[in-house]
DNA sequence: TCACTAATTGAATGACTATTCAAAATAATA
DNA sequence: TATTATTTTGAATAGTCATTCAATTAGTGA
């Protein structure tokens, strides 16, 4: 019996570029066929249609960053600095040529109006980052502040995700971060 | 000579709903001339395109809630208080039913990736909203406060956008707005 | 080497896309 | 009322969409 002949996280990789930059809708199967070499029959094979392609990209990218997000929260010197590191980051995003916010808040915005499993899926991973800081500031906060700072920290990521499409913005944002989260070690 | 028989600020307005909810590739014309009761050929002479008709769009969408804002900072007591009604406003559109987050955010985030005039439209209007707190805040702080602050509502809105698709996520988000936005005048 | 099973191929499918246009209808002007 | 300019109509157009599938190729186990 034959076996695979691609590499199946390689295609993911490139079905999360094309689908991350375009999302859904304006991402075609013609597109995906170009970006990951595969033949159309190839794909429907390995991931049924184009949702479930997506569904792959999704998780995979969730994945990712979760795990990047947990290591720098589990090797900083404390909870405040991890979260500064994971703050600077996501500006530092944001200055890169083809900067294209966040693949998951993309995907709840363009996908809410049909409610379907992939915005579910989306809003689900958005809240599972809000739970990881909460539990992270619990270390040193109690409950009530924990859950207050989680979720101004996440109004704060949304917003840099949507605020970083402006060019130059990034020193602002930085000066925006400090003053709307004045209780974290900056620097 | 025959006039118009129908009202273009009602046709644009239904144009607005459907492009707001949908986006711009997942809304068909198809859809659109159900939406306003107009045949193609009417909606292409009136408006040129597609791209044309949600332009439009766009800009009735974004003189309304300019306009809406000015009213409310013209009309408070305090900068601080208008600024709470906004942003209160803000909270309160993510409880309704179909709620759709900011017609003019996701388009930036939508069609970022082409960089067209449609996005550098959305884009400039967001820009246009952060001047106008600026601009109402340079009243009561200096030039730097000013600024910073205007970069760090502007956020917290952009946040609240993402946010508020979340259910029940409206108190917390009032807790997180006074968080991170502990200078303002809160009830 | 052979038989079996799975993967690849790529043209074909039918549905949907934005847009056009000649003909008909309409309303303002002369 | 007759003329003229404008709008409406809706079927038609050409292209793109996601998806399928019979034929071919290729890897595996006996």
């Amino acid at each position: 019996m034959a076996r695979a002949q691609f590499d199946r996280n390689d295609v993911i990789d490139k079905s999360i570029d094309l689908f991350w930059e375009n999302g859904f809708s304006a991402s075609s199967m013609k597109e995906v066929v170009q970006a990951t070499g595969l033949k159309p029959g190839s794909i429907y094979l390995a991931f049924g249609n184009k949702e479930g392609l997506f569904r792959e990209a999704l998780v995979r990218y969730a994945q990712q960053r979760m795990t990047q997000m947990r290591d720098i929260l589990s090797n900083a010197k404390s909870v405040g600095e991890g979260i500064c590191t994971i703050l600077e980051g996501v500006v530092e995003e944001s200055t890169k040529e083809n900067y294209c916010s966040c693949f998951l808040i993309k995907t709840r915005l363009e996908l809410a109006a049909e409610k379907n499993e992939l915005y579910e899926f989306a809003s689900a991973r958005l809240g599972d980052v809000e739970a990881l800081f909460e539990s992270y500031l619990a270390k040193e906060f109690n409950e009530k502040i924990s859950q207050q700072r989680a979720t101004s920290i996440m109004l704060h990521i949304f917003g840099v995700r949507v605020y970083g499409y402006q060019q130059g913005s990034a020193d602002r944002m930085r000066e925006g971060l400090r003053e709307g989260l004045p209780w974290l070690p900056w620097q």
